[in-house]
RNA sequence: GGUCCCUUCGUCUAGCGGUCUAGGACGACGGCCUCUCACGCCGUAAACACGGGUUCGAGUCCCGUAGGGAUCACCA
C-alpha cells in the first residue's frame, strides 16, 4: 500500500475553530491509524486577513489537543516550506506552465467591471459566470495589471468518487474560468491547494464539505498540471442547536476557549471524534482506542449538531478518569485566575518544588489532590470544580437563607459540643475516621440523626448547603480552620 | 435562483433487504442509594420526513416531494 500522506491546512485568519479541530483530528487519526504522515500547512495567501497571532493560536490548539504533525511549521520535511507565503516561486512556476500550455490566460477585467456583469447576469436570471471576454484579447490595456485565469473545460462531466459522500457527478457546464493568480501576484485558494497538495505528495484530501463544490475545478487543475489526483473525502459540517453552521453566536467556537473553561483535551477530542464517527455503541475513547479503531467508512455523511450537554458528560468522565494529581495541577492556575490562589503557587508548581514541604500550605499538591478527589464527581469542568471549591481556599460567606434554616438556637449547643470534641482530636490524627467517631458520639448524646447534625456543620464551614461528604470537607479544611469557622458561626447564633 | 450535499428518538448515533414489536449514549422524567449536592444503579417516555416504486420481504435499494445545509469573490 502507498504511504498515506494527509494534511490539515487552516488559514490563520482567526482562532482555531472547533470544526477545524475535528477536520484536523480525522486527518490525524487517519494518518496515525495507517502509519502515514500528517502535515500541517498554513494557508496564508490572504495577506490582509492572516496574522502571526492566528498562526500561534493554531499551533497551540493543535498541541493542546495532542495532534502532533510530522511535517509543518517547526518541523521541516522534504516537501516544505509549509507556509504558503513562502511558496510563491512554486506557484509562479506552475502558473507559467499553465500559461505555456494554454490552460491559463491573462484577464484585464477590473473587479468593478466583473461585479457589474455578475449583478447584471444575476438580474437576468443567468448564472454569474465569467464571460471569457479576455480569452481572445488582442490588445491588452496597458494600465491594468492582469489576473491569471484557469481555462476550464466546460464540456462533459466530472465525477468525484468521494470517500465519504460516494459518487458525486458535476456537469462541467457549471464551471467557469476562475482566477488562479490575483493582480497582486498571489495565488488564490483553489489553485494554491492543488499545487501544494500535489507537490507535497498528499494522497488523501479530507476536508469540510463546504469544499465539495470546489472539487471538480480542482480536479481539472490536477489534470492540466499532469499531476496524480489524490482521493477526496468530504466531512460534513458541525451545526449549532438551530441547525445553522456553528458560529460564535452558538457559544464558544475557539478550541482554546474550551481549554480556559476547564475542558480537558481528552474530552474535546473524544467528543469531537464522535461527532460524525462511530464505533458500535462505544462512547468513551482514549486516543489510543481512536487510533486503533478509526476508519473512514464509519464516518457519517450527515451534518451533526454540537451538543454542550454531551460534551460536559464526556468531560466529567475524563476529569474522573485522569489521575487526580494531574487534575490538581490543571486546577491550580484556574484557582489563581479566580484569585483563590496566589500567582506564586502556580509558579512554584511549575518549578516542581511545589507541595514538597508545607502541610499547612493551602495550595500544596497534596491538598489540591484531596480537593479534586472530593469534588470531581460533581464537576463537569475544571472551572466548575474551582467554583465549587471556593471555601477550601477562602473564608466563605454564609448564605443567609441557609443560616436561617439550619443555624438555629436549638442546634447551637450541639455545634458547641461537636466543636469541643473536634478540638480534642489530636492534630496528628485529624482524619475521616476520627471525625466520624466524633459525629457518632454527638448523635448518640443528642439522639439527632446525621442529617440534622451534618447540614448545620456544612453551612458553618462552607457557607452553603452543598459540599463533599462532611468528614472529607472538615478533613481538607483541617482542624484549626474547621474549629475557627464553627466558632465563628456559633457566635452568630443568638 | 443554479449546482451540490444531507434526512433514524430533542441531540450524537447503531442499522450495510428478513435477526427491527428499531439498539446504545447525552438530555428529560420517575425510583433506589444517601449527611447536602453529586456519582452510581434501576426504570419510563421518545425516532425510521412524506409519497411512489423495486422485491416474497425495505429503516436498509431506486425515483420524486418537502425540509435543512453548502456553494456560486482578485476569501479560504
Amino acid at each position: 500500500m502507498q504511504n498515506i500522506r494527509v494534511r490539515f491546512a487552516p488559514s490563520p485568519t482567526g482562532f482555531l475553530h472547533i470544526g477545524g479541530v475535528r477536520t484536523a483530528l480525522f486527518n490525524w487519526l487517519f494518518a496515525r491509524h495507517n502509519g502515514g504522515t500528517f502535515i500541517l500547512r498554513i494557508e496564508d495567501t490572504d495577506q490582509t486577513r492572516s496574522t502571526d497571532e492566528s498562526i500561534q493560536a493554531i499551533l497551540q490548539g493543535m498541541e493542546w489537543c495532542g495532534m502532533n504533525w510530522d511535517e509543518g511549521p517547526g518541523k521541516d520535511g522534504a516537501h516544505g516550506p509549509y507556509r504558503q507565503t513562502e511558496r510563491l516561486p512554486i506557484y509562479r512556476e506552475h502558473v507559467e506552465k499553465l500559461l505555456a500550455s494554454g490552460r491559463a490566460y491573462k484577464c484585464y477585467c477590473t473587479p468593478e467591471e466583473l461585479d457589474e456583469r455578475r449583478k447584471a447576469a444575476l438580474a437576468q436570471g443567468r448564472p454569474p459566470k465569467y464571460d471569457r471576454k479576455c480569452l481572445e484579447l488582442k490588445t491588452p490595456p496597458l494600465e491594468v495589471t492582469p489576473v491569471i485565469r484557469f481555462r476550464a473545460n466546460t464540456e462533459g462531466q466530472t465525477v468525484v468518487n468521494d470517500l465519504i459522500k460516494g459518487k458525486v457527478v458535476f456537469d462541467n457546464s457549471v464551471l467557469d474560468d476562475l482566477i488562479i493568480m490575483r493582480s497582486d501576484g498571489w495565488p488564490t485558494y483553489n489553485f494554491a491547494v492543488v499545487v501544494d497538495d500535489s507537490t507535497m505528495g498528499i494522497t488523501h484530501v479530507l476536508r469540510g464539505d463546504d469544499h465539495l463544490n470546489n472539487t471538480p475545478r480542482q480536479m481539472q487543475m490536477y489534470e492540466a498540471l499532469g499531476y496524480q489526483m489524490p482521493q477526496f473525502g468530504h466531512l460534513s459540517m458541525i451545526l449549532g442547536s438551530d441547525k445553522a453552521r456553528l458560529s460564535k453566536r452558538h457559544g464558544a467556537t475557539s478550541i482554546m476557549q474550551y481549554k480556559e473553561m476547564g475542558y480537558l483535551p481528552e474530552a474535546m477530542v473524544n467528543y469531537l471524534v464522535r461527532l460524525g464517527w462511530s464505533f458500535g455503541d462505544q462512547e468513551i475513547f482514549s486516543v489510543e482506542e481512536m487510533i486503533k479503531n478509526f476508519s473512514l467508512d464509519s464516518i457519517s455523511s450527515a451534518a451533526a449538531v454540537f451538543n454542550p450537554d454531551k460534551l460536559n458528560w464526556i468531560n466529567h468522565h475524563w476529569i474522573n478518569a485522569k489521575p487526580p494529581e494531574e487534575i490538581a495541577k490543571l486546577l491550580l492556575p484556574i484557582l489563581a485566575d479566580m484569585k483563590l490562589a496566589p500567582p506564586e503557587a502556580v509558579a512554584g508548581m511549575r518549578e516542581e518544588r511545589y507541595g514538597a514541604n508545607a502541610e499547612d500550605d493551602l495550595w500544596s499538591l497534596g491538598r489540591l489532590e484531596k480537593v479534586v478527589l472530593a469534588q470531581r464527581e460533581k464537576s463537569h469542568t475544571l472551572a466548575e470544580m474551582a467554583e465549587l471549591s471556593k471555601y477550601f481556599f477562602a473564608e466563605p460567606e454564609i448564605e443567609p437563607k441557609a443560616a436561617e434554616k439550619f443555624l438555629t438556637a436549638e442546634i447551637k449547643p450541639v455545634l458547641e459540643r461537636l466543636m469541643a470534641l473536634i478540638e480534642a482530636i489530636p492534630d496528628s490524627d485529624f482524619s475521616h475516621a476520627e471525625l466520624e467517631k466524633v459525629f457518632h458520639t454527638v448523635m448518640e448524646e443528642t439522639g439527632l440523626k446525621m442529617g440534622k447534625v451534618a447540614q448545620p456543620v456544612r453551612i458553618a464551614v462552607t457557607g452553603g448547603t452543598v459540599s463533599p461528604g462532611i468528614y472529607e470537607t472538615l478533613e481538607i479544611l483541617g482542624k484549626e480552620e474547621s474549629v475557627k469557622r464553627l466558632r465563628e458561626a456559633v457566635s452568630q447564633i443568638h
